[in-house]
DNA sequence: CCTGAATATTCCCCTTGCGGCATATCCAGC
DNA sequence: GCTGGATATGCCGCAAGGGGAATATTCAGG
């Protein structure tokens, strides 16, 4: 994989907010949109855009696309992926997605729903 | 530091280079420019960039510039050169520079000087 | 001060990327 | 097979970024 699109990837806010997002397990597009409070056209075409490059793995659940950072990453990525949750912590934006994440998988785990009814992870 | 910015910075294959090499120690633009086969212009603007955004710093030594990796960079920038570094070696073109910077510096050390008379490192 | 070498900057063209709207696809349930 | 919800795609406008040619700046030496 060539590390120049890797971090093409890796360049645009809201992608970064995916991956960070995706770096605790699998996730829903609903689930996805909820957390970064942006329009679903506009997550749908930067999972896609990610999908693309290899970045992240799709597979559908009934209704559903879940998405999940890939199994079997080639070492650059690998190395990128592991660099990103190192830096995340220090990134405002990004832990207070996964601030409203884990609120969410709370909810989830007490039945209160969300926005669908499948566990992500 | 911003992350995003970091990974504009990163995004093109050009400054992709410049950091790579810059990874090895200071080096002056013609020497640079020498190994990347590019032209002035390119080189300088893509310095620039990087400049004007903290990924790398600049010192005047009479006629030439002088650039270099940042001496304090903050953590999310350490992390993600650290990971440059580790990701070279797997990167063909990045590796490619970095031997014809080895042997650049070899003719330099031999008194066979190259573009330019100052050492760089 | 004038010159030449090293480097930076300006201007222009062109391509790419992002965002949004509208529309299409895909699937479960009836 | 129709409907509604979930997700993806096509098209458009717009702003940013890269490349190159020409020009400007900066400095050392005479």
């Amino acid at each position: 994989m060539d590390l120049v699109s890797i971090y093409e990837c890796l360049c645009d806010r809201t992608r970064l907010r995916l991956l960070a997002l995706l770096g605790g397990g699998p996730l829903c597009v609903c689930h996805l949109q909820e957390v970064l409070g942006e329009p679903q056209v506009k997550v749908s075409k930067h999972l896609a855009y990610l999908r693309d490059r290899g970045l992240v793995e799709a597979r559908r659940e009934g209704n559903w696309m879940v998405y999940s950072l890939p199994e079997a990453p080639p070492r650059e990525l690998a190395a990128n992926l592991a660099c990103l949750r190192e830096c995340t912590p220090g990134d405002p934006g990004l832990s207070r997605d996964l601030a409203k994440l884990s609120k969410l998988r709370a909810r989830l785990a007490a039945g209160t729903d969300g926005p669908c009814g499948i566990r992500c992870t």
